[in-house]
DNA sequence: CTTGGCACTCGGCGGTTCAGAGTGCCAGCC
DNA sequence: GGCTGGCACTCTGAACCGCCGAGTGCCAAG
């Protein structure tokens, strides 16, 4: 039995089964395909495919499905991701065009994607661990209260509102902002927890307690649970590709739960020669989740990779068009962010 | 014939309705509710009541269901908010306790409303455009871009990176900065275009041109179309509330185009009342929205109003219980954000 | 190894039947 | 005049049935 034909025979399967949403049958598949054997011929190779765990049938006497598993060999070993098309590339840079600010440029990729794909599209906020500091502003609120705006080298910019319990002079909050910016500006948001200690002492005693104060809401900001940020888009494609009502309320749920997704996305580790990685089914952990893939790609500002972005679809997609736009995008926005 | 009994009859049909998601009969509302007339009797005043509008069937021999107008009377005339349980009022409080900022206050109150209402919550960052300035902020960005931050009153913060053509010494930006909210603070935002061509005369000859940037970028962010922003919650509700596919699909996408969502939001006014406002399946414009409530409520920052909140929900929801979680909501976000 | 033939399986579709819930109407009653 | 019980009628939804067709597995022959 030739080896090359059967694993023909399962991108026939998975391509016909992905476009016609229902199981595919023999006769149909050399129809459609030129296998240039006979139906006969084909059975046998599914029940081999069948045998190894590629393709299932729903039913005896229905056409063949492909399993989570025959989708991973497809797309590891079968299908090459599929070129945008020129009016996709450029749908691509006209969305993400002129951004007035980090939010701006996350926002209309994430549309882009979801757009692009016709799936819900998922995009992380750049980390802010591995960011660092390019200013910190205080501002005084009144009152005893000040605004801490804290600004990364990706864009982002955090703010805490501190209590300091007296009320600050303005010549005090100014000579504060500058130094503090000589120390932390350039500086990894990573390691400045490890100075925090130390950091008061390069001012006057009577600051040291304010300095502490806002290095800690500094600090507060990069805390676990504060730090990630996602943004979403393309809930309403869900509702075309779901066919029915219980594959449907799962992931809604997964969506508004953003903990799951992004668990989700920090599990996965980019494929070095394609840019993106792929999760199929119950390759994921969440139950719920069965049934759901999820496509995605790091992206980078200045060089190292700051978050992911990437869609949430059904195993049933298409994976080498929806994969070739994730890598598009996710390297057009790191050009955008690093500019 | 009794006007009294004929609404009585109105009000246990609509709440059978809402409760069992089946048209009721005459039967049925008898035996739930202790009307004291018999099944005959009932049904002579049904049919009143459908020659009024306020009910139909679906089809002969069906019971009776609610039409919007039916809706609009129970909800102006009949029901009264049924006023939250000591545990809702309590989960509000712990839901948006302790906010770090403005962000998070409208983030937990979103989710709290949703969780409240079983249904999709709707918060509407406040106006720009009814916010005055707190602080302006510019910061180098290297090379010749300056980032410009606006804080408002209303603890709401937008930024803008701009374009200077030159790069501004550190002197001259930290002189810009004061000079700038010396003039500006405190002034309403819809104020500052007005002295958009004035206020550079305060300054330096040579500063103006630099003025006039950071000033653009300011209103800028006040512009039509940017100052609008939206968060949504309880989407995974949807699923359970709809009964089809086709009543949901409309509403994801009616989320997705945040567009319509303020829209919606801005054509709605307060009952002075109740303090808040209800439109009905067609009574807003949106055809695919048909079948969809809104109910909503303005909330205050500083005494004024600053912007809506509130749920999406079916025609057929549970209005007294929704108003009344809607209105504590308003009232307890507004507290925390005028705090 | 491939192929045509063949018997078999099973889901989906259309048609039919049936029970139940609900209605409108009417005549009688208070 | 309004309320009520009785009655005939309507319509939906569930259950049932039988058939068609797509699809399979197996086998014997090429």
């Amino acid at each position: 039995m030739s080896d090359a034909r059967r694993l023909a025979v399962l991108r026939a399967i998975i391509e016909d089964y992905v476009a016609m949403r229902e199981p595919v049958g023999s006769k149909a598949l050399v129809e459609r395909h030129n296998l240039e054997v006979s139906p006969a011929t084909i059975r046998n190779d599914m029940a081999a495919l069948e045998e190894e765990g590629f393709i299932t049938q729903p039913h005896t006497s229905a056409g063949r499905i492909p399993t989570d598993k025959g989708y991973r060999v497809f797309v590891d070993r079968i299908a090459n991701l599929k070129p945008l098309s020129q009016a996709e590339r450029r749908a691509i840079q006209t969305l993400i065009s002129d951004p007035v600010d980090l939010d701006d440029v996350l926002d209309r990729t994430v549309r882009a994607l979801a757009q692009l794909t016709h799936q819900v599209a998922v995009v992380q906020y750049p980390s802010l661990s591995r960011s660092s500091v390019r200013h910190i502003e205080i501002v005084p609120l009144g009152g005893s209260r000040l605004l801490v705006v804290l600004i990364t080298n990706s864009g982002r910019i955090e703010q805490r509102t501190v209590e300091t319990g007296f009320s600050v002079p303005e010549d005090v909050v100014g000579e504060l902002r500058a130094r503090l910016n000589e120390v932390a500006a350039g500086r990894p948001l990573a390691t400045l927890a490890d100075r925090l200690d130390t950091l008061p002492d390069d001012f006057r005693p009577e600051d040291r307690d304010l300095v502490r104060t806002v290095l800690r809401a500094v600090e507060d900001s990069v805390a676990a649970g504060r730090e990630d940020k996602v943004v979403l888009a393309g809930t309403a494609n869900l509702a075309r590709s779901a066919i029915d009502f219980a594959s449907l309320s799962p992931v809604l749920e997964a969506i508004e739960e953003q903990v799951v997704l992004l668990r989700l996305l920090s599990e996965m580790a980019d494929d070095p020669s394609s840019g993106v990685s792929v999760r199929i089914g119950h390759e994921h952990e969440h139950e719920s989740l069965t049934g759901t893939s999820v496509v995605s790609s790091g992206y980078a500002a200045g060089g190292e990779v700051m978050a992911r972005l990437g869609v949430l679809g059904p195993t049933r997609m298409d994976y080498p068009t929806t994969m070739a736009a994730v890598r598009a995008v996710a390297r057009y926005v790191s050009r955008i962010i690093s500019a």
